[in-house]
This record gives C-alpha cells, structure tokens and sequence, in this order.
DNA sequence: AGATATTTGTTCGTATGTATT
DNA sequence: TAATACATACGAACAAATATC
C-alpha cells in the first residue's frame, strides 16, 4: 500500500452558496455545464469546449467531472466520443431514448387499456389531420411498407405477433412525421406503453383476421385520405379506427391481467 | 398540394445512436437489480434484500455498485436511506420527478405555444369530464385555496406573475386527482412546458385583469359543474376556457421569442 | 442527552481498457 | 502501429445521516 501520509487533505471543501450547500458536487457541475450549452446557445452537433471540462474549472478531480458528465449523458443531453479531435458534444434527445426514461414511471400503477385508448383516441385524429397533405414521398412509401408487413396472413402466432408489432410501427412511422414535435411524442409514447405491456402481448398474440381486415382498410382508406389532403376525413378515419381498436382490446381484456407492464430488458443498443 | 419533401425532420427520429454493443458493468448491474424487483414482486415502500447489494455478489467493486444503484434512483425507481435499519428502498415513480427526466427533450426544438395549447384543449376537458362527481372535499378545499391566490388583483409584474403560477397549478392540482394516471401524467408534463417556456414567461409578467377575470370565472363554474357530477359541462367549460386562454397566448406571443425553454436551473431538493 | 454502531454517500488517485486517427 | 483522449473499474479514506443504547 502506498503511503498517502503526505496527500494533502482529500478535497477541500469548496464554498458553495447556501442555497446549494446541500447539493451534491456532480449534480452541481452537471448543471454548471447545462447552463453554459444553453447560454452560449450551443447545439447539438456542437463540440463542448475543453475548458468547460477540465477538472480544475470546477475544482474537483476527474472522476468526479465523469460523475457530471455522466448524468448529462444519461439525460440525453451529450454524448461523448473517444479518440484524436473526439471530445463531449452536445446531442440532441431522441424520442425513443426519452420514452426509455419514462420506463419505470408506470411500473406500479401501470394504465388500463381504456387509460391508454382514451388519449388515443383524440389525439391520434388530430395528428392524422395535421398531416394531411403534408407527407412526403418517402414517408409514404416507408408507410406503404409497413403495410406491406401485415398484408398476408399469418401462419403462425408469432407471425401474428409480429404483424401486430408491425400495426403498431405503422402508427409511429405517422407520429414521427407530425409537426408538432409534442404531439407526436405523445402519440409514440402511448404507442409504446402499448407495445410493453404483456396483456396486450398476450392479446396480439390470438389469431384475428377480421380485425387485422379492417384495420389494413383503415390504414389504406387513411393514406388515401392524408395524400388528398383532407384532413377532416383523416381525422374521421382515424377515429373510427381508433374505436375499433379500443372495442377489441377491452373484450379481449377481459381475460385476467397480470404483472402488465414488460420495460425491462429491452435492447439497449441498435 | 406544395411538395414538402424538404421538410425537416419533426426531431431526430433517432440520432446516429453509436452502437453501444458492450454493455457497460453498472447499467448490467443495475437492469440485473430491477429484473430482482420484478421478478419478486416487490413494491414501493419494501426494502431490497442486503444480498442483491453485496458488492461481492455481482463480483464487482462498491464503487461500481454504487454506480449501479445511483441509475436506479436516477430514474426514481429506488431510494436509499442511511443510518442503522436504512438501506436500498423501492420507490414509485412521481409524475414530477419523471418530467425532470424529459427536461431536454424538447430544448432545441421547443413546441411552440399553438403545438401545446392544441393538445391541452382535448386533454383538459377530458380531465374536468372524468373528475366530475369524483373530487374529495379535501380537493376541493385544496383548489379553493389555490384560486385564492390570484383572487385579488395584482399589484405588481412579480405579483402577476406569481398569479398566473397560480392559475397553472390549479390545474396540475386538478390533474393530480385523475383516476387516469396516464392522462394526468399528460396535462402536467404540458402544464409544466408553458411553465417553463420564457415566452410564457414574458407574457404572464403583462397585466391582464380581463384575463385574470374571465379565468377566475371559467375555475369557479368549472368546479361548480364538477361538484354537481356533470361532467359534459365541466368538459364544456374547461373546452373554453381553453380556447380563451389559448387566443390570449397566441396573441401576446406575436412579440419576438427568443430562446424558449429555461429548465435549466430548477430546484432539485423538496 | 450523548456516544456508538450501522449504513449509505462522496471523492480521490491510479491503473487499465477501448475507440479513433 | 503509435498516439490521443475518453471510459471503466477499483480500493481507500472520509463524510453524513440516523437508529439504538
């Protein structure tokens, strides 16, 4: 063991103002930085100058800046990249790694299917009337080939599965296209509580070909309605889908419902 | 129909995420606690079993655990107590705490004022609809208190402003009491938007005795209608008072708005 | 009331790993 | 391959909180 009788004292116990005398040294740091992105109005994409980062800026040691850092990553908020002309940048927050945060938020008090499908049912009609002649080629042919996923019929119950999960994308594939950034983070956000809880999982997993019918006529009756442009009857579509929906999911529902909520293990990396 | 196919992105619909395919021990460490939670149905409230913490039983040092359990409290799902009979605790997640976690979400590309109030006007009567007949005399006693504060006119731009602090948390009191927790979830993570949007801040500073007036007049009939149990009038009512509140915000935001979101420094301790 | 034991929290320095140029 | 710059992990020492005697 070396010998540490000649360090100087640990850390000093650097003056903090009152109000954040009781905050922990990491967190304060983080938010130091934060303040600095946002006041010197950087972006994402931005490099975050070194001085910022150097241990003696805060006067604390390195391990406790990777504490700052950290959290900031965690956040979503930069992202770090190794090696020569690598550094901290500032990056923007994906939906889906947003979503990731609220993981944990309903895991004890997990939403009903109707909790979910009554949100559903407003707001997707009005993220499909914002979009009404509004999507680009591209977005159309992506969203044709999600459609093309579940054209067929399923074999088997994980293919029916799948072609559920597909149904869902389908959905998201809209919502990552809506101007209003918030509403479309809503709509994926009630997608994906969907998406994780097993008594869906369960109920995606019965065979349905009437409601896998109607719901492929919807979609298509939708795109032509969104292409043309008119948005009231997007809406309309979508409502109706959205009913449709909601009335098989809470008789199938009926079934028991256990443990609901499955956001634990999913992939963290692509 | 304009070709909008150089339209921007909504957001990132997921930044180059750098593929993280080694997962790092701490996040292993920390997924491998929650799954222990799951699995053994432990709830809010119970304490984690000394063993699942034992640096030795993830073979791995008490710093890197450490690193483990401060994901989990990061993301609210655990908090910890210290002294004799502390320990590791289980903890639900607070719809606060959680928007916290979305503060970056949306700071480089804010929603504008339209964006939200166009969310809020389908929420919000949904939420006046649900609670009608099912507020407590607490509540109600509760949101009584809160429209108390602005029933007086202000003096002063703090005081105004402090006003319309006000008026927001009536309806975050409101939407504390919903059986829905998803849709309460909802209308404070929007609420809380406004809040910290320096538009809205610039504009709640402006006095407006006619808007102070008519909103103290909407919440006084709206709790009416909630108390009575009709529900179809407390959607109506809160439908215009949304609309009204909408109308003025879009108007005052005409002036120039800079740099939209302030989230930055908000008090973390209680 | 006060000392003590228990349990978690904070920070440090260092050694080693990993990705990029 | 070498150099660069960040990442990960460890172990040690000390601080803070709190129940119990």
């Amino acid at each position: 063991m070396p010998d540490r009788s000649d360090l100087q004292p640990a850390w000093k116990p650097l003056q903090l103002s009152t109000e954040l005398k009781r905050r922990k040294r990491p967190d304060v740091i983080a938010d130091r930085i934060r303040e600095l992105i946002v006041a010197q109005g950087l972006e994402p994409g931005d490099r975050i100058p070194q001085e910022w980062l150097l241990p003696e800026t805060h006067e604390a040691s390195r391990g406790t800046l990777r504490e700052a850092l950290k959290i900031l990553e965690f956040q979503g908020l930069t992202l770090s990249k190794t090696g020569p002309g690598g550094g901290v940048f500032v990056s923007g927050v994906g939906a889906d790694q947003a979503i990731r945060l609220l993981d944990n938020l309903f895991l004890f008090q997990p939403p009903s299917i109707a909790d979910i499908y009554s949100i559903r049912k407003v707001l997707e009609p009005q993220l499909a009337e914002s979009l009404a002649g509004k999507l680009s080629a591209e977005a159309f042919a992506k969203l044709q080939d999600t459609i093309r996923l579940y054209e067929e019929e399923p074999k088997t119950a994980e293919e029916e599965y799948r072609q559920r999960l597909a149904e869902l994308d389908f959905h998201v594939e809209l919502a990552r296209h809506a101007q209003n950034a918030l509403l479309g983070f809503n709509c994926i956000f009630l997608i994906s509580l969907l998406r994780d809880m097993t008594v869906c999982r369960e109920i995606y997993r019965e065979p349905n070909p009437a409601l896998r019918e109607t719901g492929l006529h919807y979609q298509i009756i939708l795109l032509r309605a969104i292409k043309s442009g008119d948005g009231k009857r997007a809406a309309q579509v979508m409502r109706e889908h959205m009913e449709a929906a909601e009335i098989y999911m809470l008789e199938r529902a009926e079934i028991p419902q256990r443990n609901p909520i499955k956001a634990i293990h999913r992939e963290r990396g692509k």
